[in-house]
DNA sequence: GCAAGAATTGAACGAGCGTTCAAAACTATA
DNA sequence: TATAGTTTTGAACGCTCGTTCAATTCTTGC
């Protein structure tokens, strides 16, 4: 027989996946190349290409490993609210899977959202990953907002949902800039301070761009 | 004599830097080479090492050549408000000078646009670019953010400026991602869309983490 | 029109890149 | 233990990278 999970050859799969999530969350996608990624992962170059392919493809991988996780979460997180639930509790389905991971979900998660992170703001990887991705729990998301805001307008949706990613996404990067800004007042890491100012933000947002406010 | 300026050498450093902030745009610092750059500037690859001396200087002279006029007429449009103006005024002074210049300025604004959104998503840069140039004209709008919500907590004023770069800066790095979302109903480049959207949504986040409504 | 400085050229440097491949080592079935 | 398959190795391929430099051309002040 063969199998190509669950033997030896598994554990580097992950290591490389490990080391190619941290190195392209520092410096990204074109500033890492194979050997660093392999050389961190304690496996020679060879093998990268061996279990993955191009160097793209074990980008993809990188992207999609963690993807489905969050995104049944979020799914799941969305399904237990009742319809026309408030627009936080909304905010909250969307953007706690990945708040709670990248608080409890070990470093590997926070390498992961630094990548998606950069991901999201560039126009080289939005089509093909991002939207391949993460659209369809997007969908799902907007779809509920329109339950609770059965006047607002299409565009009004749309672009309050574009916002969140923007917020969520320079969050999620965790540059440092706010640190610097605020004299150390305000914390990229601290994420439970993140979420706390953000949902009500971006509710407030949403009641605005979206009429009438329910709940 | 000699003199660095206003010469025909110096339209050579314009051509470089314009294509420079063409092709970062497009692909970011490590996706873009200097024979890239020179081709494009149809110039000679030494000429940027001439002009420039390292990539990381030109990169930052880029970042650097449009910044100054950003943030003076910032500077301007806030010191054109009453003191306590209503946070959607603030924002505009904010935001409309890139909105203004990504609108009518030529293709080079799109292109730098496109270049800070990437660069302000990036722990790489933050420190030593977005903050050295942009944290000054920040202090001030966060200042009159302050004259206006005389009462509101420091740390969620920090947060509100933080989430609206994050909106900001997704927009402006005009990654098709609203496009495909939206199925076409909202378009990336459709600034004036972005504007009319933007502005009412973070004023109202603002107002919902700042306390009193001013104005 | 001549000298001095600035700008441009064209070629080369060593280094690192992604990718490939035959051979070796390992694993597991029969 | 023999065998077929998977995984790992180590070296090499051609190519592009950022940077350097001597030589050349252009520009300008005297």
């Amino acid at each position: 027989m063969s199998m190509s999970k669950d033997k030896a050859g598994s554990g580097t799969r992950d290591r490389i996946l490990d080391a190619a999530e941290k190195l392209f969350a520092e410096s990204g996608y074109d500033g890492v190349s194979l050997r660093q990624i392999t050389r961190e992962a304690g496996v020679e170059l060879a093998l990268a290409n061996y279990h993955f392919g191009p160097k793209l493809e074990l980008f993809r991988a990188v992207v999609q490993r963690r993807a489905d996780a969050i995104n049944s979460e979020r799914l799941a997180e969305l399904e237990k609210l009742p319809h026309g639930a408030p627009i936080e509790a909304l905010i909250e389905a969307f953007t706690g899977p990945f708040h709670e991971r990248s608080l409890r979900g070990g470093a590997g998660w926070k390498y992961y959202a630094r990548v998606v992170a950069q991901t999201a703001n560039s126009p080289r990887w939005t089509a093909e990953l991002m939207t391949a991705e993460f659209d369809p729990v997007a969908h799902a998301f907007i779809d509920r907002v329109r339950e609770s805001f059965p006047d607002a307008p299409d565009a009004g949706i749309y672009w309050a949902f574009h916002f969140l990613l923007g917020a969520m996404t320079i969050s999620f990067a965790e540059t440092g800039r706010i640190d610097a800004l605020s004299g150390g007042l305000c914390r990229s890491g601290d994420l439970a301070s993140i979420h706390a100012h953000m949902v009500p933000f971006l509710a407030a947002g949403f009641r605005r761009l979206c009429g009438a406010n329910p709940a």
